[in-house]
DNA sequence: GTCTATAATTCGATAGAC
DNA sequence: GTCTATCGAATTATAGAC
């Protein structure tokens, strides 16, 4: 054995991950500047030190945060786009705004308790001032840049600038509903889904 | 004379002034807790003191910058509800979402150099983190409150909840356009302006 | 009204023992 | 990996002279 296992219950958080959800929940709730690591470590229950260790700096400990959010939801969208390329028909715009709206939500229904965190830090990280904005939106670039490439082909009458700023206003949508969601019973997740790809697509084809 | 004025050259401008105007611009790039009033005096070219003196605290700083900013544009939108009222007949979606979202770009047109600072501020203050975010929604009130009744006229057969959740969606593209506008020609601020009026008009009345 | 000086606290980050 | 202790700088706010 080179490498030696802890040997604690499962239920038992490391304090790397101890720390990414203190600082998610915190940073979702008063942004980058409003939060101190020393508030992060007091609901942590760990050592100020610790930060430190495991990720370097606070802006890297955001970006580990925007990181472990952002990668599930990315990739369950990706993988809708890739179902919507493989059709033997060009996907509407209604299907292809589903997919890049649905998944941030659906993190809500898989795991109840930090789904709420999950959402709201979502909302946020994307409305930071620079530079923290930059770094979230580099995360969910690939989104835009497969939904935008899907746009083109249900859409080719529309130029990419027109596009562009339309999904940008789906994104604008998505992101302050996202950061105003308050406790959602999972049963109302499908409903503000439909909402908002129905006002987000009317306004597309528009 | 009871009051006695000022004698000086009307291009300068009083101490409480240069710090309103620092204030926002800082404000509206780096966010409230991004900003700290040692930046705001070294912008403003004053002393530390005035800012307690002039103001009181950080926080109080910052209403009286939403202050100044928010009451024309809110005073225009209203008088544009006002004549929409008058008419006889009901006003269309289109006409209540222009006379809710022009205003905040007019500011532009009247004044070039500090308008860019003015959008960004308005973008920025109402997707800070709580309680900043509280405060300046409380400023701009009186627009939700009057676009909602108009809409609940023009669109009866809409419940208010659902007019309220539409509308908010059409401040959602307000805000992001406001924060993410940079250098723009005065010539374009009406095609921005319609953009997003024709957008969030066709989800609204989906 | 404007200034200097500073109180009182908090910040991010690190050194070094264990 | 985790801890204590602390550095150096920055923060909001105020007291008091002018």
């Amino acid at each position: 054995m080179t490498k030696q296992k802890r040997v604690e219950p499962l239920s038992t958080l490391t304090t790397k991950e101890q720390i990414l959800n203190a600082a998610e929940e915190l940073f979702a709730v008063q942004g980058y500047s409003g939060t101190s690591i020393r508030a992060v470590i007091r609901k942590a229950g760990v050592n100020l030190a610790a930060i430190n260790y495991h990720f370097g700096s606070k802006e890297e400990l955001y970006v580990a945060v925007i990181r472990q959010v952002a990668g599930p939801v990315v990739n369950e969208s990706l993988q809708r786009f890739k179902a919507l390329e493989d059709l033997d028909r060009a996907p509407t715009v209604e299907e292809i705004l589903e997919a890049a709206i649905a998944p941030s939500f659906r993190v809500i229904q898989k795991q109840n308790d930090r789904g709420l965190i999950h959402t709201r830090f979502m909302g946020r990280c994307r409305i930071e001032p620079f530079p923290v904005q930059q770094l979230a939106d580099q995360e969910f670039s690939r989104i835009t840049q497969s939904a935008l490439e899907l746009l083109q082909k249900t859409l080719p009458e529309q130029s990419f600038e027109e596009l562009e700023w339309k999904f940008d206003l789906v994104i604008a949508a998505l992101l302050r509903t996202l950061d105003q969601t308050e406790q959602t019973p999972p049963e109302e997740v499908d409903l503000i889904i439909q909402r908002l790809v129905r006002f987000t697509t009317h306004g597309f084809s528009a």
